[in-house]
DNA sequence: AACGCGCGCATTGTATACATTTAACAGCAC
DNA sequence: GTGCTGTTAAATGTATACAATGCGCGCGTT
């Protein structure tokens, strides 16, 4: 065990956006030690890492509570992660490298193949989040910002929380590719505005395809999302 | 005591915003226990807050440094301020109170009335700040969004470590007043984008007023500097 | 029967002892 | 003389014992 609060933040955090913990529901230290099998330290410094980054609350003496977020929340989160999302494009437009355009269009080109095919839904969603981030990861990192891709890490990895089964549907994800395709030409074209521009309506879609509804999920819907998530 | 956490954590942001604690300096444990008078687990627990805030450095088994900024982290600093200012002062156009717009009237007045009085300059530096946090804070408060609070509230707190001595020369304070005159109309007027410029102009221009030399400062020059900061 | 008070338990906050890691220094070999 | 390696000391990472705090339950009073 090289590292106990570095693995118990992983495993609590991998519980929350796996949807094992709920939002809502309280986690004492003591069940965290059980499931972590760490001693109360380090689990103590996970929990203050996940507080920081907004995946529990905690009130004093009263432990950590996992984060639910309602549509309130959910607004300003995508408002903002567009905004950010759209500078970044923006300045990725004059700063991309030519290697790092390689790994666009292979991305881009990879998520073409994988939607054209016959390969089951699930697996074509699995894959299509995997070059997801790569796209996404590969704008931030063109965008050249420690800071803001630090704030970007932040954001994303909230909104992941609240997944559903309806961001996912084949139209939903058809429609994020226009939008990758469109991407990639404004920046090999390098046109800042229009990186920014595509970038923004990329997200906001991405708030709508959210489901609205705030019921907690059963046992199964909760599994069936697990499935579609693709975690690893 | 309360609260030794809180303490802590309290005690050395102020060491670190004062200057006593600086750039590039380590802070082992032991001192920080020392200075503070708790134990080591709420010194801890401090620090790691601080690490997440930005304002240490840590690197395994080796602590905390005081977070250097060089200028290309301070160009994006002001970047994403003024992006997320400039942001948050567009959402106040169109939310802004009425009670929020007197509390503003208030602020921006006083400000005339200082600026155009006969004290010294000092005083006159120590009152302008106290005003300029009112009008940025009502700003914020009137954009009505916690997380963008959240992200502002940070990148502010993270600039206020550099500040110098030219920032507050009277030119200068007297072309932020103008922004801030400015931003009142826009604000009365509800116009999203006018506010949203106005915000982005004063944003860059506090950049330009800060000091570009990197220099470590000597302790006299620190002194002078915690004289016009007028914290508390 | 309803409200308030106080006691007890569960849980978190703090202190400290112990384990682990890292970096520096000294000694030895080449 | 220089470079490598082993040892050592200092600092951080972890575990656990103890203190303090807040909540709920039960009992008593009105």
């Amino acid at each position: 065990m090289a590292n106990a609060a570095e693995h118990a933040y992983e495993q609590i955090r991998e519980r929350i956006l796996s949807g094992r913990y709920q939002p809502g529901q309280r986690l004492t230290e003591a069940e965290l030690v059980d499931a972590c099998g760490v001693s109360r330290t380090p689990v103590r410094t996970a929990i203050n890492r996940l507080v920081s980054e907004d995946f529990l609350e905690a009130s004093r003496n009263q432990g950590a509570r996992v984060k639910r977020w309602d549509n309130t929340e959910l607004d300003e989160l995508f408002e903002l992660r567009a905004l950010l999302e759209g500078h970044a494009a923006a300045r990725a437009a004059s700063r991309i490298t030519a290697s790092q355009l390689e790994t666009l269009d292979q991305a881009v080109a990879d998520m073409d193949r994988i939607l054209a095919g016959r390969s089951a839904h699930l697996r074509k969603a699995r894959e299509f989040l995997r070059l997801n981030r790569i796209v996404h990861s590969t704008v931030w990192e063109a965008a050249d910002s420690q800071h803001l891709l630090a704030m970007l890490g932040r954001l994303v990895e909230q909104s992941l929380q609240v997944r559903t089964v309806r961001a996912f549907s084949l139209a939903r994800l058809s429609e994020s590719h226009h939008h990758h395709l469109e991407l990639q030409r404004a920046l090999h074209a390098q046109d800042p505005l229009w990186c920014e521009a595509v970038m923004r309506s990329h997200i906001r879609a991405a708030r709508q395809a959210l489901a609205v509804d705030q019921t907690p999920k059963t046992a199964s819907e909760r599994d069936k999302d697990l499935a579609r998530q693709a975690h690893s």
